[in-house]
DNA sequence: CCTTTTATAGAAAAGGTTTTCTATTTTAAA
DNA sequence: TTTAAAATAGAAAACCTTTTCTATAAAAGG
């Protein structure tokens, strides 16, 4: 059997309410029974049940994170952020993996509902889940902060990484190098690469540059380790062709991985024949020779952010009115994969 | 208010008993109020509360996992696992990290006994909390699991890959092909590469080579992306020494990817002039060119047996005495790092 | 038709805390 | 001293379920 407050209270001697006292310190109680009870805390080793404390405080310091997949590199840098600022906060995480399913993701919320978690966060949710209402509803029900989902006119907390002027940042720098003729490599669907092909063929427009159609590298998948391959192959291809691109512009890192692979396949220099720039700065853009220049996204505070976020609509829980939206800005990180244009068009 | 099942029992009609029996269907209700249970659960959006329910179960359906650091590519992979299996069974994982530090080890474990966890998986549990008897003595209060932290003579649940018999693998391998010459590089203080080392020494002097001191490279640091510069500065210093060798065991990918950025670098061939091995088989093994030939520690599977083997434990509360050790075999996956030996001592 | 089973439903206890309210003791004020 | 106030401690209600035990109604057996 474990030891309960009742244990304790009998070894010292005590009342029940004396002890859960000293266990909360929110009373004044005597320095003398005090000791006694912590001398009994002490040697029955005590833990408080904290299922019993959360019924009757409706409040468990427990919070979800749900990811959509635990190996995708991104993600746990994130979580580790949440975790940083939560656990500071004497919280534990429940950690949910959706495998990127729609369903998966709503199952997993009602898990944690059912669980009584305090809030909840949702690194990358579903778009199909943001649209249909169901984070608009649930966010009347349970303090929710949004990363990485930002659709306008939805009303929940959001944080975010400022994508837009990550590529901006990016594309700038490779035009103040005098590259013109510049490629754009994506995945499909996912929503963050539609906004960053919208400002890719916006800024060529502004620069008067002909967005010439097969400089718009599509690859079915994004974000694992085929990804890699499926670039490089592609690259491969666009290299060969007429009027190869000088250089090019990758929604993320895998993708600018496989760049590099296929760069160096053709026998291509980088960065003196080939620019290439990634966006998110995971770890494996400090793998490749020559080192990726990036764009940081800085998941770790996106997930401090969140966690500040989430605590803030937590603890506000009068002022639900409010929603908030935070953006956090993106940093261009030079490193060798990108050089002065080797010709011009 | 949150609505709870007193809500529900009103609006069917019915006592609280009664719709706690169609929410757990263990014992037979008729059929016509069954159907307006259902109708009052589904019209007031009902989720039984898991606070009040584990405390009288005592059975919370949660296990806590327990990682060194939640980006580490080798633990996610694991989480994964465990994840993949428990969440099968209606459980919720637990995340903790505990930035390597004993301390935090110590606290987490704290925590989750609160929490009422049905059980405790440590991933790469410290040393120091193994060998001061907590973990023998944690075990007697609540199911544990060990992975990849194997002591002998404690008294714990253990599962571990056969880093031994992957070590032979991997030299048997590098022989095979002919290299005689062979590198050794690790990391400091960490019980693994301990095993790894002595199975080197030992294959060499089986084999008639006599162990040169200056093939055994020691790096202080083995699990980031530091180790890859640390290990390919290390790699570099040692090629360009007398008596080259023409193959190097690393006892992860992070040092096997430096040694390869180390060949690059002097522009030694991989494979054919410099064959290159590492262990574990992480995503970053895939990334470069060529790709890494490295020995599988199958991290998923390691995940989905201590999530099995914490089950049975949890299931089995009687058998209390006999602990369990699962050994995982390892595998040698053939990718491009590794050729016959251009030449022999 | 009466008695015994069987099917179905409810009342109340239990689970381990916190918290409100009440009671006692101690200290201060008069 | 006596009385009022302050300090300290306990009893019991509350949190939301599950489960045991009891009660009723319907069906079956005689």
């Amino acid at each position: 059997m474990k030891t309960t407050i009742e244990d304790v209270a009998k070894e010292a001697q005590v009342s029940i309410t004396t002890v859960s006292r000293v266990l909360n310190n929110n009373y004044p109680v005597k320095e003398s029974t005090r000791k006694k009870v912590e001398k009994a805390i002490a040697k029955l080793n005590f833990t408080p049940n904290s299922l019993a404390r959360g019924l009757i405080r409706k409040r468990t310091y427990t919070v979800g994170v749900i990811v959509p997949s635990m190996t995708n590199l991104f993600f746990p840098e994130v979580v580790k952020g949440i975790e940083d600022c939560m656990g500071q906060n004497e919280y534990t995480l429940f950690l949910c993996d959706t495998k990127s399913e729609p369903e998966y993701e709503r199952r997993h919320v009602g898990r944690l509902k059912e669980r009584q978690v305090d809030g909840i966060v949702v690194i990358g949710p579903m778009s199909e889940n943001i649209r249909s209402g169901f984070f608009e509803a649930l966010t009347k029900e349970v303090p929710l902060v949004l990363v990485n989902g930002y659709h306008r006119g939805v009303r929940c907390n959001f944080i975010l990484t400022d994508e837009e002027m990550g590529t901006l940042e990016a594309l700038a720098y490779l035009q103040a190098l005098g590259h013109r003729n510049i490629a754009f490599l994506r995945g499909e669907q996912i929503y963050s690469y539609d906004v960053k092909e919208e400002i890719f063929t916006r800024i060529m427009k502004q620069s008067n540059i002909p967005v010439m159609q097969e400089n718009i590298l599509v690859i079915p998948e994004g974000n694992s380790v085929e990804t890699v391959d499926m670039s490089r192959d592609m690259v491969i291809r666009r290299l060969e062709k007429e009027n190869p691109p000088t250089a090019i512009f990758c929604c993320n890192d895998w993708m600018a991985t496989g760049a590099i692979n296929a760069a160096k396949h053709l026998g291509v220099r980088v960065p003196e024949d080939f620019s290439i720039i990634g966006f998110d700065n995971i770890v494996i853009s400090q793998l490749s020779e020559p080192k990726l220049t990036t764009i940081d996204q800085t998941m770790f505070k996106l997930g401090q952010g969140a966690a500040e976020l989430l605590l803030e609509v937590i603890e506000g829980k009068k002022g639900e009115g409010s929603l908030k939206k935070v953006i956090l800005e993106t940093k261009l990180v030079k490193r060798n994969s990108c050089a002065v244009a080797s010709r011009t068009v």
